[in-house]
DNA sequence: AACCAGGGAAGAT
DNA sequence: ATCTTCCATGGT
């Protein structure tokens, strides 16, 4: 076992991240000691790597731990990554005052785009959630992953593409999958097996590059690349302007009698550049109860 | 019972 | 290129 502090530069909301991570039923978490289990695949093998929250979210300090003594230091790497513990969050704070959702900014300060665990699994969990209100989108995903993944030590880890790709339609619709969302969570498995699709590589590349590649997969529109821009890469600038969360969000700032249109909310969030996608998680933050 | 849900494809203009 | 319509389910 070891165990390793870090010190973010700026302001850190953990215990809000805890919160929003704890909505997937899939992710271990226990807010009231403050951590969460992070499933992490290191060379073929599947590692449960448990983060602790030490600090506040000015002065922000967090433990990293496992049982996995070998690689250490690539563990580590890649939990400071998902967390993104190295943005500094006053600067994206700094720019925010000087624009009209400063208030917003005040009253949420430091919210982190935590990245999802593994761009797979992220894009398969974008996929199966499209359209579906939160509760049954998370029911879904679910089922999918305790049929199909593997739990060690309580967490759980997706299945493998190839696992994914193997599987007939009917065994998604068996779980209460629509026939068109069964094919595109397999088609596009089949797709990364092939070599077809290489997330890695689409994650080196700018995000309208990525936008017109995984774009054009069957069954991965717009909303779905910008998501998982935002949530497996944590790109800094997206703006899912057509999401309903986003929409009723302003519609409830800007008090509107309804929902804004897409284009008014795009014009609108290009003065939120290049800082887009804090905008959007400190919109959807003020609508979570 | 009707409308909505943190969409997307396919068809129509 | 942009606008409808259809797809499929569970929630409220």
């Amino acid at each position: 076992m070891w165990k390793e502090y870090y010190h973010s530069p700026g302001m850190y909301d953990f215990d809000y991240s805890l919160r929003r991570l704890s909505m997937d039923p899939l992710v271990r978490t226990n807010p009231k000691e403050r951590w969460v289990d992070v499933p992490v695949r290191i060379e073929d093998e599947k590692v449960v790597v448990r983060v602790k929250a030490e600090g506040t979210t000015e002065k922000p300090v967090f433990a990293v731990m496992s049982d996995h003594d070998d690689d250490q230091d690539v563990i580590f790497e890649y939990i400071r990554n998902i967390f993104q513990w190295d943005k500094d969050l006053n600067d994206i704070h700094q720019f925010f005052q000087q624009t009209e959702l400063s208030m917003l900014f005040h009253q949420y300060q430091g919210t982190p785009i935590v990245r999802d665990f593994n761009l797979y699994d992220s894009l398969m969990k974008v996929i199966i959630h499209q359209q579906l209100n939160m509760k049954f989108a998370y029911t879904l995903s679910t089922r999918f992953v305790q049929k199909f993944g593997t739990e060690i030590d309580g967490s759980w880890f997706y299945p493998e593409p190839e696992t994914v790709a193997k599987l007939d339609y009917d065994d998604l619709r068996e779980l209460q999958f629509s026939q068109r969302k069964a094919e595109y969570v397999i088609d596009t498995s089949r797709k990364i097996v092939d070599g077809e699709l290489d997330l890695y590589k689409l994650s080196k590349l700018e995000n309208n590059e990525v936008l017109k590649e995984l774009g054009s997969v069957r069954g991965i529109g717009p909303w779905t690349v910008q998501n998982w821009l935002l949530f497996a890469l944590g790109r800094d600038d997206l703006f899912p302007a057509a999401d309903i969360g986003i929409q009723n969000a302003l519609k409830k700032w800007w008090q509107l009698d309804n929902k804004p249109s897409k284009n008014d909310v795009e014009k609108k969030a290009e003065e939120w550049s290049p800082y887009r996608s804090y905008a959007a998680l400190t919109l959807w933050r003020s609508i979570e109860d």
